[in-house]
DNA sequence: TAATAAAAAGCAACATAGTTGCAAAATTAA
DNA sequence: TTAATTTTGCAACTATGTTGCTTTTTATTA
């Protein structure tokens, strides 16, 4: 008999819950790539996402879940320089077909990974004459907490 | 005789002596590519560079040029949440591996024009304990100003 | 200005990323 | 349990990006 821990049984009850309530049907893969995002705090790159799930699945169901997971409003991208979109997952406040991504993201030029701030609210820009935003995006990059060296 | 507009006379100058300015060998593939930047306003992604100027030059010459031109510090990458990058001029402040981006980028959800609005300076992001930032990238969607349906 | 050294372009081959249509398998509904 | 619906996996394809090597072009200098 294969005993789980008590964090993973919760992380599995979570991930059948979302997949209902978002009236998607809870498949392997779905609940694979779910609870990848669960079990961890920064943004997942697709190549990350295909390297942790993808012994098990097709390239081809990882972006068609990615995708419909954005479409739910579970997860949102986060645009990078280097090409690779990045996706994490949202608040509560996203809705299916809308996003609120009022926060701002930070990239670790150490570790590499891409973190969430919500407790960052975007900043109003003023924009020249005749512009208007829908919406703003802010990617912050430096040394993230973790990475930061003590003071000795 | 073939007769050359003022305009065109004068910025195929400009794409000489920045390239020698910026101690670049003056080659066809150059010249054609640094013309594109100069001759319009937003910022051009791979895709439109190689079918403006693919005709003539191959794939391979396209990326190492935009790539060269990156490490002269001549023109900047501006990350998108469609995946892909778009190039626009530097201003003169930037130099050999080192840019100052300190504007903001607009993408326009009409046209889907990319441009630098060099006088919307970047604001200063609030960032929780620990975090340190060494750079700030903002990306404003909405509708410009040649898109603007005009009032009546 | 011709010969030479250095740099860049083009080519081929390859690697990675993303998409589409369709048949088989799994999930949900009855 | 069966039928209807969704989702998956597969194959094939397109697009995007990279690398090594040879030929061509550009810059240098005698």
């Amino acid at each position: 008999m294969v005993i789980k821990s008590q964090t993973t049984i919760s992380i599995d009850n979570r991930v059948d819950t979302m997949l209902q309530r978002n009236g998607l049907s809870v498949t392997e893969s779905r609940k694979k790539i779910l609870h990848l995002f669960l079990e961890q705090t920064g943004a997942l790159a697709h190549g990350d996402i295909e390297k942790k799930a993808g012994e098990k699945f097709d390239r081809v169901t990882v972006y068609r879940t990615l995708q419909k997971f954005v479409d739910k409003g579970m997860i949102h991208t986060i645009p990078t320089a280097d090409n690779s979109i990045r996706y994490a997952l949202c608040k509560d406040e996203c809705s299916e077909g809308h996003h609120h991504d009022h926060h701002i993201h930070f990239v670790c030029n150490n570790c590499n990974n891409t973190y969430c701030l919500d407790d960052v609210v975007t900043p109003d820009i003023k924009l020249p004459k005749g512009y208007t935003a829908t919406q703003v995006e802010v990617i912050v990059e430096g040394i993230c907490k973790n990475c930061k060296t003590p003071v000795p």
